[in-house]
DNA sequence: ATTGACACGTGAATC
DNA sequence: TGATTCACGTGTCAA
């Protein structure tokens, strides 16, 4: 019994590979199936029951696939600091987190290079702006009307929305995640982004 | 005892906050404070020893915190097909895997549009535009505004962006305390700025 | 000596 | 029904 005990700790403790835990394991339903078929007693003198000893192997295998999984995780996380079954999952959890930032991070980066790169495939309409801007000499608002027809704002609009349902549309996950403090940041952040498109002065695309 | 059981198996299969588990706990202490200094006897009449009743709450403990993890691992991870301990890791492997998996195509797209876009675009192009048109144009402050504009406003988008991000970069315990109210809120908050920033008639400032 | 982490067997509950 | 899953208490080992 102790024997095992001790397989279990190393099993977890060190870098062991599941071939040897499925080892250990191969030489068990030698006893388990004694056990189970002889109706042997245990040690105090109690009968055990073939349903009970049906429980105890089931709940050993349980135990080995759930440590098994525990171990592939471990496994595909770097930078685990501690072994400990917790800190594995809490290691995990951050890293997991970690990634769909980075995750996002990289599809705003595409999106803006893909925009830059449409800017220079058609650059007609930031010329005509600064045409119109240039024919409208007087700085009077006609260019900024101009500028901000419907059509133009409704299209900067959808890009601008898309980008931000996006966002929240992420497996409604920093919809948990938002606390008071991050919730004001964000709204900061967000009117800032308005006003600075709201800008008269603002011809760029989104 | 059969109570306690139940308590845990709600806890693990709703989605019961952690509060009400902490409300559980806080009132098994006065069970437990009784079995460790009055040296109770357990039901066989075996005199229960007060490290062994030390020990006992030690691991009750340990399984709340590892129920804990797990359960901010499965509210991190979505499509889970099970809510089985096992399951849960499972799929939050797979998932981990898919999300390195994109974030190296992602990497990789990145690397392409970069590369292309330093192929067909002379960084120059951009501004050299714009000036040439500010130098025809010597007194047109506007222009340069608009380019500084330009330049803001690329800045609050990158600000916007990383804020965005850091809306979900969050310790574990926030997602153990965010509720349904504030998902809420936040959303209806941005819902309401895009509705009023895409009215036509809207000129006012957010 | 104390603490923390583990595997184990067991009864209950869910499907 | 039987199989599966769970929380629990306990003994053991290591730091």
């Amino acid at each position: 019994m102790e024997d095992l005990d001790d397989e279990y700790k190393n099993y977890w403790e060190t870098t062991m590979f599941f071939q040897n835990q499925e080892l250990e394991f191969d030489s068990w339903p030698l006893e388990e199936a004694f056990s189970g078929s002889g109706e042997s007693s245990s040690p105090d003198g109690a009968a055990t029951s073939p349903v009970t000893s049906k429980n105890v192997a089931s709940e050993r295998k349980r135990r080995e696939k759930l440590n098994q999984r525990l171990f592939a995780l471990r496994s595909v996380v770097p930078n685990i600091s501690k072994l400990d079954k917790a800190s594995v999952i809490r290691d995990s959890i951050n890293y997991l987190q970690d990634l769909i930032d980075q995750e996002k991070k990289l599809e705003a980066e595409i999106r803006e290079l893909e925009s830059r790169s449409m800017l220079l495939d058609n650059p007609t309409r930031d010329y005509d702006c600064i045409n119109n801007f240039a024919g409208n000499q007087q700085q009077d608002l006609s260019c900024i009307n101009a500028m901000r027809s419907k059509k133009s704002r409704q299209m900067d609009y959808n890009t601008f929305g898309s980008s931000i349902t996006r966002v929240h549309n992420h497996s409604l996950i920093e919809v948990l995640e938002a606390n008071e403090e991050e919730k004001s940041t964000v709204e900061t952040k967000i009117q800032t982004a308005i006003a600075a498109y709201n800008d008269p002065n603002c011809f760029i695309n989104f």
